[in-house]
DNA sequence: GTCTATAGGCAGATAGAC
DNA sequence: GTCTATCTGCCTATAGAC
């Protein structure tokens, strides 16, 4: 099928992208409409039909969209940071920075309703936690032979659970809107990395 | 107003929640119906509305059961292990059998689509978090005066950690449906905390 | 690219008979 | 307690004009 891509002026496409982003990660994908988006950004729902063609394609660009900018955020991590437990802390900022904005992670708010969604986003909500944690893994890998890391089990399994950790912590802490609930779980989790 | 508590024969009540706990566990609350219910339960939807007036009142009524069926089995841990460390396992092992049916633990699932929850059903919401979190601060305080049990920060902070890493752990892993990736997670999180 | 108009379905909820 | 019938509203989606 031909991707909004294609089409000339994508501003529009990338701006309802924006607004269903936060619609997401705040509501979740089956508890915003064509409606709330046309509203916010003051054109009908026919014409969004225009750009994804069908909500379950425009919830596939959200994901592809979010898990490629998650993907540029790894990669300044890896360009500026060098030392491996100052990288997994620079990572569990990223959460902390999504949850400021009384947002869950996209894929973590999508996990939960995993078993409603189609199957391309369920498959690209998997390929995201698998990319984490492939990264989390490289960095504990290095941390460990640096000796800047010190862990038992295998840095696959860490890694799991460092992931489980802070999407575990964002799902908590929203609710309560507190950040601070959030940071101490984080810093709970790190230290139990230290060496 | 009058619960259906108040109605003469309430098993019909209990098997509509039965079947609604199952559908909010795994579709999450708004993404099921009375349609659903009724269906299964071979009624019309019009009767669901004389056990449940609205969707609202029958979700505060899922999670106040849930709520205390968890306590019980809190309770139960209380009576049947002493060893505080023993009690963290078996903590987690509720959390475990939970994902082994492809639910999510009801509190965690209606975490994610909090922003979308009617008022009494965030305040029950927050409440189990609170229960819980007290409980395991409990353990983790005697656990520490017995030296069984070995951590940093305060009892209420881990305490945290412990609930938003097994919600986490279970939220990631349903989609992979695979219990040994919360299993890696749970195991991790509890050597942290050995003596 | 955006609009009006509308289709077709499903949601939660109520009235009133039995 | 359960039913039929019905209401109102919202949802995703499409046809066709501009």
């Amino acid at each position: 099928m031909a991707s909004q891509r294609t089409k000339g002026d994508n501003r529009t496409a990338d701006r309802i992208l924006d607004i269903a982003e936060r619609l997401v990660q705040t509501r979740g994908f089956n508890n915003f409409s064509y409606a709330d988006i046309a509203k916010e950004l003051r054109i009908t729902t026919a014409s969004l039909h225009y750009h994804f063609r069908s909500k379950a394609e425009l919830g596939h660009a959200l994901i592809t969209r979010y898990a490629a900018q998650f993907g540029e955020s790894l990669q300044r991590i890896d360009r500026e940071i060098s030392d491996a437990r100052a990288k997994l802390e620079a990572y569990a900022s990223l959460y902390a920075s999504v949850l400021k904005g009384r947002r869950m992670c996209m894929c973590g708010i999508l996990a939960a309703e995993y078993q409603t969604l189609p199957r391309p986003m369920q498959r690209a909500v998997i390929g995201f936690f698998d990319d984490n944690q492939r990264w989390l893994a490289g960095v504990l890998d290095n941390g460990q032979r640096e000796r800047t890391l010190a862990f038992s089990g295998s840095a696959d399994e860490v890694a799991q659970s460092i992931l489980s950790t802070l999407e575990g912590a964002m799902l908590v802490a929203r609710p309560y809107a507190d950040l601070s609930k959030f940071n101490a779980t984080a810093r709970h989790l790190l230290s139990g990395l230290a060496n």
